[in-house]
DNA sequence: GTCTATAGGCAGATAGAC
DNA sequence: GTCTATCTGCCTATAGAC
């Protein structure tokens, strides 16, 4: 971490990262490889390799820099947002920024490649899963006790909903509609589910 | 069609259909290559050629036949099944019966592979999506008009929750949690859509 | 850290015999 | 319709020089 300039440098293996990490949300992890990635950055395979020794390796290293990431920011908006609702809503603001890029979230595009991927993946992806289902209950459990929101569902069950709502209507919405439909349908799902 | 037995004779490239069909929607459209589908139909690459000149043509005709006996499928619930809200579940069901093989619904894997899929495969799936909102949006429309159902929301918004709500908890469903956690939260999304 | 060179394998695809 | 044989290209990965 640098303290001087306001174009800091940056490793080449955080480069790679972020190349990888955008090129696997648009075209998933069997849809990309080496070469893209190396010819994007200006290196060669074997210098790629030198930073990840395989696929497999830069593929967890991308899930492990994305949840601590996606962690982050669920503490920031914990923190920094007091109400349950516009917390959700700032939650919602976390993939419609992923499909403004038209990317898709990385954990939902590889969940679709589940079967194929390696076991240090998989878990990570179940993982990822698990802590946003477990931050969503929290959220909407404390609203609740708060008395700032009500759901005819209890908190787990209202949790799993919204993953599945959001993580769908970013599935489709990259088949047609875009970000308009995403929001729509977003939108829509928390003002059915929240009473 | 055969009249005579219980085992109709099932033509090579339909066969290769049911194979391809189903290593797809494990392993997705990028998972899987013409020597699985070969091999498994104890034929050569080069025979399964004769039948689909190339991958791409074989997965127009995947996505082509998977839409026609979903069309069916819909057709038959709406002739046979009277009230809206039972419709609906029949619906679930049909998406209970891919993931009990643990498979995904072939259109929402392909959706997660959308960017890398040729024009004619990519112009079927947006069309999968588009029939299967319209339909939902009819049959709520319907039930409306009916008096046996009612919803907060309109019936066009009511079918993309429905959509999203379904694609989304197959997705994470193989991930964890299995069929159960997605029987369990597609009714709490009809229970909760549906006042 | 990055390179050149290369290995070894699998991909999708075609020609032509049977 | 199915085969053998083959092509070309890309894939992941490694060895070893700079």
């Amino acid at each position: 971490m640098t303290l001087s300039g306001s174009h800091p440098k940056v490793s080449t293996a955080e480069r790679a990262l972020d190349v990888t990490e955008r090129v696997v949300q648009v075209r998933g992890y069997n849809g990309f490889s080496y070469a893209d990635v190396a010819s994007e950055l200006g290196i060669t395979k074997a210098s790629l390799h030198y930073h990840f020794p395989g696929k497999a390796e830069l593929g967890e290293a991308l899930i492990a820099r994305y949840s601590a990431r996606f962690t982050d920011a669920l503490e920031r908006i914990d923190r920094d947002i007091p109400d349950a609702r516009p917390k959700l809503d700032a939650y919602v603001g976390l993939y419609s920024a992923v499909l403004r890029g038209d990317r898709m979230c990385l954990c939902g595009i590889l969940a679709a490649e589940y079967e194929t991927l390696p076991n240090g993946m998989r878990d990570a992806i179940t993982q990822f899963f698990e802590h946003n289902e477990a931050w969503l209950a929290h959220v909407i459990a404390h609203g609740q006790t708060q008395g700032s929101l009500s759901t005819g569902a209890n908190p787990a069950a209202a949790s799993r909903m919204i993953l599945d709502g959001l993580e769908g209507a970013m599935l489709i919405a990259r088949t047609r509609g875009g970000l308009p439909r995403f929001q729509s349908s977003a939108g829509q799902l928390l003002d059915t589910l929240i009473i």
